[in-house]
DNA sequence: ATCCATTGTGTATTTTTTACACAAATAATT
DNA sequence: AATTATTTGTGTAAAAAATACACAATGGAT
């Protein structure tokens, strides 16, 4: 591994990775995505999907990239969460890594590992496998920034591509911000919103009375909230589009 | 510049830099920390505090640094704001930007240019020169997560060392969010909380009626609010202190 | 037909936000 | 010494939002 070293810097310069903290939910509980390390150091343990930003692509590219290259997972809203500079946070050298987060839906993804994954597999979130480097660290923080934002209002609707139930909304909002709120509160609050509309459909095979379906009026969505909590969409293909900035006076 | 290149890797490495925007209040106004640079690139023009990060220390340490060896300014609230990496944003080679953003008093701060600054100012954020790289955009995304923060209920006390007037806070939260409220239930809105506590003294010298002064708990504060908005005190000497994050159950 | 589980509506209460009248305090002015 | 100008601080009422909870509605299962 130290043979021939090609470039070489005046000054010393640190790597730079991304990772990415995927949540899943499924109706059910909250899940997270993982690899499993093909390659050295500590091939065969499990770890967040990432890896080396290339010279020629921004941090959100290298994220969506890898995300992709490693577990297939493509067309997720992504944000940036904090940067990771330990010194030591890396046994090979000096890495500094930039962290993203988002939420999907796993039945919306087929889940393959590749290239430096031997393996990709969502895990419970209450229940996954110790993680190397200082991935715990970073799951815990996109955790609560993931909480925070919840409790903010947002209610991660994003993540739905086609329609869905406010039960489901429920479910979700009540497993990440760990709030008993009324059902029926926030059914009605749901259900105010311009950007959340009733379709025609309801849901089927329940053993129940089956609930009434909605979908999300993008326009209106993205205007009025993505930008509230800097959401950014990267679609696998196109460019990272991101919502215009509010400008303030200058000059 | 070319010459001996000492430092070597097996792949490419970009340069990591951290980025400073230190808004300043007055009392007035809003206002923003520049340097002029007095090296090469762009020797002569105005750009944010910042510069490359060490090998021996996490960005947040040399946000700090930094910040403190280019304009003397030390012991402000700072958090990370984003990272910005677009291939071509530098001219000499590939570099990477952890952007870091802070709100200070410029009374506080006895500013010096210094190091690779040949001078450092204050400039208000009405009128200030053009900026260097991609500075003008840090700065603009900056002022809008300050915005976001200031319209989620944040009010900047952080950067008080002192007693403070509630006037000063409205003018403060006017300027940022460039919303009209009322000042009287802003005044009552403060004085209710726990953490804002009358002091014996008063405002001296006013031309009408003199303001109670308040200050603020820091025990109460830091628990109650700075965790909310992620910031983080960075001290000139100390080490960095991270509030702790709420944790998930896990394993 | 009755039961069970969950969805969806209605309505009353409490809390928070917003609006605005006006008294109090101080320096400057007359 | 009284008056004015200006800003601070209190009170109070109306509007809006959040919370609490009763109960009818709708399906499958028994």
């Amino acid at each position: 591994m130290e043979k021939n070293k090609e470039f070489s810097y005046k000054y010393p310069h640190p790597a730079v990775t991304v990772d990415c903290v995927i949540f899943g939910f499924d109706g059910k509980s909250l899940r997270i995505l993982l690899i499993e390390r093909g390659l050295e150091p500590f091939k065969g343990s499990w770890a967040l999907p990432g890896g080396f930003v290339r010279m020629d692509e921004t941090v959100e590219e290298a994220a969506m990239r890898e995300l992709f290259e490693e577990t297939n997972v493509k067309g997720v809203y992504m944000s940036q969460l904090s940067v990771f500079s330990e010194v030591d946070r890396d046994p090979r050298e000096r890495v500094i890594t930039v962290a993203f987060y988002a939420l999907a839906k796993p039945s919306d993804h087929d889940v393959i590992g590749g290239d430096d994954a031997a393996n990709a597999q969502w895990f419970s979130l209450d229940d996954y496998p110790t993680l190397v480097f200082d991935h715990e660290k970073i799951v815990k923080v996109a955790f609560s920034q993931l909480q925070r934002n919840f409790r903010a209002g947002n209610v991660g609707l994003e993540m739905f591509e086609d329609k869905f139930s406010i039960s489901q909304l429920y479910a979700l909002h009540s497993l990440v911000t760990q709030q008993d709120i009324d059902r029926r509160n926030f059914y009605k609050k749901m259900t105010s919103y311009e950007y959340i509309e009733p379709t025609s459909e309801k849901m089927r095979e329940t053993p129940h009375k089956p609930s009434q379906l909605f979908s999300l009026d993008r326009t209106t969505y993205d205007l009025k909230v993505m930008e509230s909590f800097n959401l950014y969409r990267y679609d696998h293909e196109e460019k990272a589009k991101v919502p215009k900035s509010k400008h303030h006076g200058k000059k």
